[in-house]
DNA sequence: GAGTTTGAAACT
DNA sequence: CAGTTTCAAACTC
């Protein structure tokens, strides 16, 4: 690994030809500045010119470079064909040094360094010639930046160079006044070396230099003006006589900066700082759960990927906050960042985060947590970013407003978007499908983006849902805030994502209370008793959340998952005549004497229709009845029959059903799914619609086909509860199959049993496959189908252009017949 | 706002 | 897994 820090080293050889330099009658920023951008150089050096005349009466040693002295003495300067212009004005910037060296800052320099190559730092010791230590710290931070911007996958190698950094920066800062300590381990040493420096002259003014120091340099790093030999000269001389005129047309005014200016400065500073505090805060997290440390790592490359609103927000929502998501996170292990960072990066497997059981859960909590982290960051006076958070938000909502189409995701993400965006549906309220503000169409990285191509990339299987998950819950969290904030009404106790409980003896930590059900702590605006769903409970409210979660893993789940309506299932079932809104309740109502009118019921209140998951009774639902009841009120209404025909959906594989839009590796999820008698029921459910919809291609549809190739599995263990997404993926590996799960006989004896029908559906292979033997074999080639499609999943199709999906549906299936 | 109704969640 | 109890939201007055 090269570092620039070698270059140092070779170069630190021989420490300070400086010492022979007469004493300093200019400031050594006005030679560093000298190099920057013209333009903004002029400003720089005029105002740094007067802020250091001002108050650095004397050189700062700390801002000596043995850097200088040894690029002259080793020749480096003409390594890079800088000519004799630049050497002299190089020169006489040297001259002007203090160079009252600190002889154990020569030693540091030359011991902190692996190798490097030199080339790499020749530019920088040709363009900052006159080197100092702010420069120094303005390149450490501009490495930190660059860090940040790169995006560590590993966020060990983060913490790592971070310390070299900071060791770096420490190291120089010797003479400094001691920074605060919680601030040391952060990767912005530089910067709190420069904030030590505001503190100790009392001088805010320093931030301006900061402010157009750290703008200025990577301007100046412009290989055209400093690495180009060509130019150099050239440009160099540019600087020169502006920075001459600069100084030429200095006067007062020049000193008291526009005030904006120096806002924007703190501001510019504030916010590395916010950034890094935040970085830290999850790693140290990380810290103490080691395995949570790649989502931390991974949420800062996010975030610094361009989500600088999440940043702000999440950073601004006080640690309370960040704790609250980042336990949660910690004890799911669920990284959807991490996830498609890592499935950029590289292959491995192994770095991918199983999906927590109850990845519902996670996905409930992630969000709503993080904007309840924004309601205690309110409830904590940490305003002062709000108005700018709000801003983004509603840029946002704008955006998705004017962006009809922001919901469009491909079928990978897309259905993870409806994952979350039913959850915040039902958050809201019921807000109705035509709802203007769904969080996440604002949320939704574009279909095309760049973000959203390397998921639908990257996790055709393995890869799960888990980034848009995260975006999701990344910005929900800013969408979320806001409702939160804003747009709560009155009286009720949910709206627009706004919890309210009631709570008198559940102390809120049961399902009872929609707060502690939708993953937010209580507020003040509760009326809850003897509240435990509280920050400082945190421990009782993940430890009890666990254990709800142990019972039932999709117990945070959203309730409402989203169907897509013109799939040829939905088209099929009851002529779409009772779905409204495409969604259904995960596990269906069970209303006696609501009829499924009031809010009372599940489905009504979630604005979802009823369905056959439903075992409600007299369901009038305006957004759909079940067709149970609809064979009641119309007998002749024949498409199905309680044997287990069209109609029959478990709610177990209606939830599931629709978790199979979560992930790519949908397939997997249904192998975990339910009992045999859901899987029965579904293979029936889809043998008699493909037969229905086009005859012979039966069960290859992809996202049908782990239904039908899989009774066997869905028997495992008689749990259609889904324990974990690993395990999940564990079936798709045949070392992992259990026993259980390679004998097909019996579940598929009992399928075939309960499926009259499947003849007609049945793909000859694979039931003759099963049918003739009950070994593995059959269900491997079953399995390899499933693996083989899967990377078929539409991967650009909008979520929303249905029809277009049903056509890709109806190609694979064509395809897939094809093949076989 | 108090009381009632309702159905989900929790418990057995 | 079914029946019962508990609970809090929804609803009514």
């Amino acid at each position: 690994m090269n570092s620039p820090e070698s270059n140092r080293v070779a170069a630190t050889s021989s420490p300070s030809s400086s010492n022979k330099s007469p004493p300093v009658q200019e400031s050594p920023f006005s030679n560093f500045l000298s190099n920057l951008s013209p333009i903004k150089s002029v400003k720089a050096v005029r105002y740094t010119q007067r802020f250091l005349e001002s108050n650095f009466p004397t050189p700062l040693p700390v801002f000596t470079s043995p850097r200088i002295d040894l690029q002259r003495e080793t020749g480096l300067l003409e390594r890079n064909n800088i000519v004799e212009e630049d050497s002299n004005i190089r020169e006489q910037c040297n001259t002007q040094l203090n160079v009252a060296q600190i002889p154990s800052l020569d030693k540091e320099v030359q011991s902190c360094s692996p190798s490097g190559s030199v080339d790499e730092y020749l530019a920088d010791i040709v363009e900052v010639d006159c080197t100092h230590s702010a420069h120094k710290q303005l390149q450490l931070a501009n490495e930190v930046s660059q860090m940040l911007e790169g995006g560590f996958t590993d966020p060990k190698e983060t913490i790592r160079k971070v310390d070299t950094v900071d060791n770096r920066s420490s190291r120089e800062a010797r003479s400094l006044t001691s920074s605060n300590q919680a601030e040391q381990n952060l990767p912005l040493t530089s910067l709190n070396l420069v904030d030590d420096l505001v503190d100790l002259r009392n001088d805010e003014s320093f931030n301006v230099f900061l402010k157009i120091t750290s703008e200025d340099v990577n301007d100046s790093v412009d290989p055209d003006v400093n690495l180009n030999p060509a130019l150099g000269v050239q440009q160099y001389e540019q600087h020169a006589a502006q920075i001459d005129e600069a100084f030429e047309d200095s006067d007062d005014s020049s000193r008291a900066l526009p005030k904006e200016f120096v806002k924007e400065a703190n501001h510019h500073q504030r916010g590395i700082r916010r950034h890094l505090h935040f970085e830290a805060a999850l790693a140290c997290k990380g810290v103490a759960t080691g395995n949570t440390t790649n989502s931390r790592a991974s949420l800062t490359n996010l975030k610094s990927l361009g989500l600088s609103h999440v940043e702000s927000r999440a950073t601004s929502s006080g640690g309370e906050a960040v704790n609250y998501a980042q336990s949660r996170a910690s004890k799911s292990s669920f990284s959807p960042f991490e996830v498609v960072r890592s499935t950029q990066n590289s292959r491995n497997p192994v770095i991918l985060s199983p999906i927590p059981s109850g990845m519902g859960l996670h996905l409930n909590s992630t969000v709503k947590s993080v904007s309840l982290g924004t309601d205690m960051f309110a409830s904590k006076n940490l305003t002062r970013y709000r108005s700018s958070q709000d801003k983004v938000v509603r840029e946002r909502s704008n955006d998705s407003a004017e962006d009809p189409n922001s919901t469009s995701i491909s079928a990978v993400t897309g259905t993870m978007y409806s994952y979350a965006d039913i959850d915040q549906q039902e958050s809201q309220a019921g807000v109705a499908a035509s709802s203007d503000t769904y969080p996440i169409n604002s949320l939704n990285p574009p279909c095309d983006s760049p973000l959203a191509r390397t998921e639908q990339q990257v996790i055709p299987c393995e890869g799960r849902i888990s980034t848009p998950q995260n975006a999701d819950s990344v910005e929900e969290l800013n969408e979320e805030s806001s409702n939160k904030k804003r747009k709560r009404p009155s009286n009720t106790s949910e709206s627009h994502g706004c919890k309210r409980c009631n709570c008198k003896r559940s102390k809120c930590l049961k399902l009872y209370c929609e707060c502690f059900a939708a993953g937010v702590y209580c507020v003040d605006s509760c009326a809850c008793v003897n509240c435990f769903n509280k920050p400082e409970y945190e421990d009782t409210v993940l430890d009890t959340r666990q254990q709800i979660e142990s019972r039932n893993p999709l117990a945070f789940a959203p309730k409402v998952v989203k169907h897509d309506t013109d799939s040829p299932a939905i088209i099929m079932e009851a002529g779409n005549r009772n779905t409204p809104s495409s969604a259904r309740h995960k596990r269906g109502c069970n209303c006696k004497k609501s009829k499924c009118l009031k809010k009372y019921c599940e489905c009504y209140q979630a604005n979802v229709g009823c369905s056959d998951g439903c075992r409600c009774e007299g369901c009038q639902n305006s957004f759909g009845t079940s067709s149970e009841c609809r064979r009641v009120e119309n007998p002749s209404h024949e498409v199905s029959g309680k044997d287990g025909s069209i109609e029959q959906f478990s709610p177990t594989w209606k939830g599931l059903a629709d978790i199979r839009n979560l992930a790519p590796c949908s397939g997997a999820l249904m192998f975990a799914s339910s009992n045999i008698r859901d899987c029965s029921k579904v293979s029936q459910t889809k043998l008699q619609r493909g037969s229905s919809i086009q005859p012979q291609a039966g069960s290859l549809q992809w996202n049908y086909s782990p239904v039908i190739l899989t009774p066997q599995l869905c028997d495992s263990k008689g749990s259609h509860e889904l324990t974990s997404d690993s395990a999940l993926c564990d079936i798709m590996e045949d070392e992992d199959m259990p026993e259980i799960l390679k004998d097909t006989s019996t579940p598929l004896k009992a399928v075939k049993a309960s499926s009259p029908n499947q003849k007609q559906v049945m793909p000859p292979h694979y039931r003759s496959d099963s049918q003739r033997s009950s070994s593995p074999h059959g269900m491997r080639s079953v399995r390899k189908f499933i693996l083989q499609t899967m990377p078929a999943f539409p991967p650009l199709t909008p979520y929303s252009n249905s029809k277009g999906r049903v056509n890709q549906k109806e190609n694979n299936q064509k395809d897939n017949i094809g093949n076989h």
